[in-house]
DNA sequence: TATGAATGAGCGTTCATTCAT
DNA sequence: GATGAATGAACGCTCATTCAT
């Protein structure tokens, strides 16, 4: 069985460099960027750019995972803090949320050019890594009695997938405590 | 003094075709439909489809602004039926949320392509009639006590302009109750 | 024989209408004016217009075949002040020429839109009428011995269906002063 | 320091064709021809031509430039000539003048189409080449008391811009014999 | 392998012309 | 006869993708 060649150092670098600037192009100009305008930022012809991501749809679909594994990072970073006692759960899912919305902000391009072109994650491995943090966060959450029993994964999908990314940061923190309130076993507090 | 003449009575029949045929399509296909299979939806020709809305700008314009006229309607039969003493205003609120959502699997991608073409509502009357109506019913829910103290319309807008339209009923219900629950005084109730 | 009806009075006042205003429009913007643009200047319809001139390209041609009538009516009139020896030919000539370029400036864009749209003439009744008038002043010039003997009607076509009619007055004039040189007997004056 | 880097033989050959394939067809076929008739004469497809011309209008610019630097060309050959002692300035000049007009079948419809895309001419160089040129011709000549004394670069403009080059080549040469005559010091001769 | 020129379907829009009212 | 809404081919131009160099 021939093991797959070694890729080039050249070769990684163009990835690199192609994935970063298909990240900044499309946050900056939206999804309807050209590929000759994500390539030149790379500073690359648009020929390498397709020798990497067949279609503009994959090298979306890059971009996205790229952004998925930093999520499954912080997540799994959260719960670590928490496993070795240092932070109450509810409190890291919380800011867990919070900074999910806040880089989004920055990438909702990124996420509103994935559901144009249809792409599909491919990243499963990172969004696994994701679930299964977050899943432990809401399982202490629950232990401690903070996070209503009856919330699970799906439900922080389903709210940070409908995060008001591209309002500015007061509405998003806004969203974030109203938002928040349905997760746990309080009301909201009145007055001060 | 001539009274501006009385629209043909087609014209106003293609009009009204076209406005739906674009709202399906936008929704259906995303802000990048063409306005040639816009056209053919609607059983016309591109050009009448001109002839109606000088760009492609003001047809989502008048797709947007249709919509928002339906919401303003809503929320003031809403308002109405508290107002008749007839339901409390939390209730009502509630119920309206849920039918927006339910009803605006158009709206978002509409309102993308609005964001997209850079339209501009045009219709703000509309707008203030929607916008009194939930005033009216969100100072109702509070004199109630049901409603949380600090809430105003602009949370009402934040949450529906983020609504799951495009996830199945079940996500859209649950969306909804864990979203209503940060507008309350109340928390979730747990098991029972 | 069913004599043609005699046109409403309506109807003829609209065709002066159309003419006049497809005159001043095509004049004023250019030859691709549009055909509504035109109807609007003259006060109807575009249905109404066509019923008049079946294509754009018919109704070019009669706003040319008008500005060809002109001109033979106005070389008739220098025909006629040489017959009453009132003028040397040659004078009324020169002045006829002069008078044909200074309006053709007007009318540049019609006689454009005309080659554009391929128009034919069709009102070669008058083209008739002016080439005899002005066949009728040359014989008369040679006569004089001011009209060099080998100029003949087709040379005057010739010269004026190059006329430099999109240029600023002086420029005419100067065209006027050294294309005339051709067809006279004597050289252009040196110095004084 | 990169010098910039030498452009691909068929992309050079691609350049080539269009500008001469647009030069014919729009000769042929009126400024309004299609880009995709271009495109089709020239054997590439309209991406193509888009990449070598940004708009019709550079195109267009593009073909004059090209067509004006050939007359330079031949103005300063003339010169040349009678610098030399081998040529009469007058006899050049005309037989210059003689050259453009049978040239410049295609000059007339595109420079037609420049103006009506208004187009910028952008190679002031050639046509200042050509003024230079010509104005020499025009001070020999007058040396030689063959050209009337108050005779301009301008006059040679005037006349050739107005030059019947769609028509057949004897009402050419006619009008050359017509208008040249203005330039000199003679009368034309009569009957010999 | 990287390059960037070439491709061509598709887009938003216009406008001469037709035809129901 | 007049109206003006509807038609649809055509236009200038863009851009994801291919392929000769």
């Amino acid at each position: 069985m021939a093991q797959a060649r070694a890729p080039r150092a050249d070769a990684v670098r163009n990835r690199r460099k192609i994935l970063s600037a298909a990240g900044e192009q499309i946050t900056a100009h939206g999804p309807d960027v050209g590929m000759d305008e994500i390539a030149a930022a790379a500073g690359v012809a648009v020929g390498t750019l397709y020798r990497h991501f067949p279609t503009k749809t994959d090298l979306v679909a890059a971009v996205v995972a790229e952004h998925v594994a930093r999520v499954a990072d912080d997540a799994e970073a959260a719960l670590a803090r928490v496993a070795s006692g240092g932070a109450r759960a509810m409190d890291e899912l919380a800011a867990f949320l919070g900074r999910v919305v806040e880089t989004s902000a920055t990438d909702r391009a990124v996420k509103a050019a994935a559901q144009t072109l249809g792409a599909t994650p491919g990243d499963r491995a990172a969004e696994d890594r994701a679930s299964a943090a977050v899943t432990a966060l809401i399982h202490a959450g629950q232990a401690d009695g903070d996070i209503h029993p009856d919330v699970t994964v799906a439900d922080i999908y389903l709210l940070f997938s409908t995060a008001p990314t591209d309002q500015p940061a007061t509405a998003r923190t806004r969203w974030l405590t109203l938002v928040t309130t349905g997760l746990t076993t309080h009301a909201r507090a009145t007055s001060t």
